[in-house]
DNA sequence: CTCCCGATAT
DNA sequence: ATATCAGGAG
């Protein structure tokens, strides 16, 4: 009858079912970037824009060796961290950018990587997405980071009609209960690399063909 | 909106 | 040849 009359009911079963079939498809919800401190983390998530993150770990594998803190990317310089992560794209910006953050992690906040939103953002080159990574991953505190795959699928389930990853965060903070958070932004991600992919979706072995927005 | 940008898949 | 990859700044 009503179209919105089970709107919160037929949510409610669809958001379980989400939660439930993605863990059994990925038991395991951890980032695949390799790091040991939030610096780390940090360096890691700036460098990972617009690459993969097979690539970041080749990069990171040899620059964490020297790096663990952030005195020692200024030791290291621009110049020989812009050489060790070319291999990236996008470099010279990220090179600029992970000196600057060395230097004001050094200066104003004791070599620590802050736990704040608000604090992560002031940091050039870290955004929404990296800020959300930084505080989930590397503090384990509740945040639902919203990267390329995660906007992508969220919006083929129609769990969002937000056009910004910004927006879709808010809504899947809305739908799903803090303490899923994390662990749903990774499981969100390793669907949409091995399953509802960008380029060419394995939709004949989807779980949840019933919820496709077929584009839009 | 464009630009940054190399590696990889299709 | 083109699209896409754990985005963000101007």
């Amino acid at each position: 009858m009503n179209v919105m009359k089970e709107w919160w009911s037929v949510t409610g079963k669809k958001t379980r079912k989400i939660a439930a079939e993605l863990e059994k498809l990925f038991p395991v919800a951890k980032t695949e970037l390799n790091f040991q401190n939030p610096f780390q983390l940090l360096v890691a998530v700036v460098l990972s824009a617009q690459s993969t993150d097979r690539q970041v770990n080749k990069v990171t594998e040899k620059l964490f060796l020297f790096v663990k803190e952030p005195r020692d990317l200024l030791d290291m310089g621009e110049e020989e961290l812009s050489r060790q992560i070319r291999s990236l794209g996008l470099y010279r910006s990220k090179a600029r950018n992970l000196i600057k953050i060395a230097e004001i992690l050094e200066r104003e906040y004791q070599g620590q990587v802050p736990d704040s939103f608000a604090e992560l953002l002031k940091l050039p080159g870290v955004g929404p997405k990296t800020a959300e990574v930084i505080i989930g991953v590397g503090f384990n505190k509740p945040a639902f980071p919203v990267d390329t795959h995660v906007f992508r699928v969220a919006r083929r389930l129609g769990l969002s009609k937000a056009k910004t990853p910004e927006s879709v965060s808010l809504d899947l903070k809305k739908i799903f209960s803090p303490s899923s958070w994390i662990d749903l932004h990774h499981r969100l991600i390793f669907f949409g690399r091995r399953i509802c992919k960008a380029q060419k979706p394995s939709c004949n072995i989807c779980p949840f063909p019933e919820f496709c927005q077929k584009e839009e």
